[in-house]
DNA sequence: CGATTTTCCGACCGAATATTCGGAAAAATA
DNA sequence: TATTTTTCCGAATATTCGGTCGGAAAATCG
């Protein structure tokens, strides 16, 4: 649509604030047109002076979420060098550990995803819409491992495995992620995370003998729980 | 209902399998009833003979699947003994590495998570029934690990840490399937499960310092290209 | 101020879809 | 065979929702 204006721009990101919003409470299908117009305070039919379709309205939000991901993780950069606490953080922050009762990132997040899986979703066939935020989580991931590496905080060996290092990360996320929703009662979330990232940091860490090899400094577990 | 009859069973499993193939391919809501009904060769009513409603429908299709899931399991189990080959083959019917195109029982396992997870799904206030088939699952594999140790497969000392690493097992796979479903094209799926299994196998395998000789199927990460 | 453009929205429309209902068809029973 | 019970389903109901339309209200302009 036409958001040549600034004031048609701010409206638009309004309007579109207000659908994360209502998209990541209820999910697609269940955030009517019109509670999100009421959300925003406007009529339904305003929306469509901003947005061709109830896609489009998505698509505008799920800009929104990126986004703010992305600003997440510059600002996680800016305040540690160190790459594993980077890592750490990150973790946390994805996982939302603090603030457990809303959750409601995550099941945006999951929404997308199904958006992208399901037949007729709506991004079924724009996949290449998500598949570029994603390859850019992967690259700002894979980033922090590389300068890590060059930085001499992490082992050089791991520069090659860099990608496949970063998807296993990110699989390990976004799998605890539907755990911590599903089986938070049973499942000691941050103990889990606490425990894969410190497996992780075994094998990314330059320690005192960089040799490769199983077992290599031993470590306690008992910093796990 | 009432499925007190052998041909009342019958039937009323009939319209769960027909219900399962529709969810399967085209999820919850996209699935009518009238698609399922006719997917069934009955008239849309007749399902209510059976099912109170579509949620109960969902109910009866989820534990379809999980009870062919376990019996997979099972089955792997009975076919080969050595704890790792288990896993890996649990991974790779989990992932579906070979029927690629359908992913059809993927986007089941997505839908059910989703059913859980959001507001107003068939799971939301039912969460204790998709929570005893998810512990069902963790206790299937942790089992495995057990028993690896118990035979001297793999270290003793993980035996205590079982389940963590079961969960970090079944993370990173349901982390895996979301990803093969959106990034099939520039992630090698089965590349980061070689690469994930590999550093597994590192960590559970009795090492040659156990006198057990090495692992017989240690892979070179060079295999995954 | 009057005219024109832009912004807004209430009321409506059509398409789905879950669920109900009444009775037909079939099966069981006597 | 006659009757009762069970199984089945076509048609109707109610509701929800995405999207359209025509015109009111507000802003802009000359």
């Amino acid at each position: 649509m036409n958001f040549s204006t600034p004031k048609r721009a701010d409206k638009a990101r309004e309007i579109a604030k207000a659908a994360l919003d209502q998209f990541t409470h209820m999910g697609f299908v269940a955030a009517s047109l019109e509670k999100i117009a009421a959300a925003a305070g406007i009529g339904k039919s305003t929306i469509y002076e901003y947005y061709k379709n109830k896609d489009e309205l998505f698509v505008a939000a799920v800009e929104e979420a990126s986004d703010s991901w992305f600003k997440e993780v510059e600002e996680i950069c800016r305040q540690t060098r160190d790459p594993m606490q980077r890592l750490e953080k990150i973790a946390a922050s994805f996982l939302n550990c603090e603030d457990y009762p809303p959750k409601a990132s995550q099941r945006f997040y999951f929404e997308i995803l199904m958006q992208t899986i399901t037949e007729g979703g709506v991004f079924y066939k724009r996949k290449y819409f998500i598949r570029e935020v994603h390859q850019k989580m992967i690259r700002a991931i894979a980033d922090i491992l590389l300068t890590g590496v060059s930085d001499g905080d992490l082992r050089p060996e791991i520069a090659k495995d860099a990608e496949k290092i970063t998807v296993t990360y990110m699989a390990f996320l976004d799998g605890m992620m539907l755990n911590s929703m599903v089986a938070e009662s049973y499942i000691d979330v941050n103990g889990q995370i606490d425990f894969f990232m410190n497996r992780l940091e075994r094998i990314l860490r330059s320690g005192p003998n960089s040799g490769d090899g199983e077992a290599p400094t031993l470590k306690t577990e008992e910093s796990t729980r």
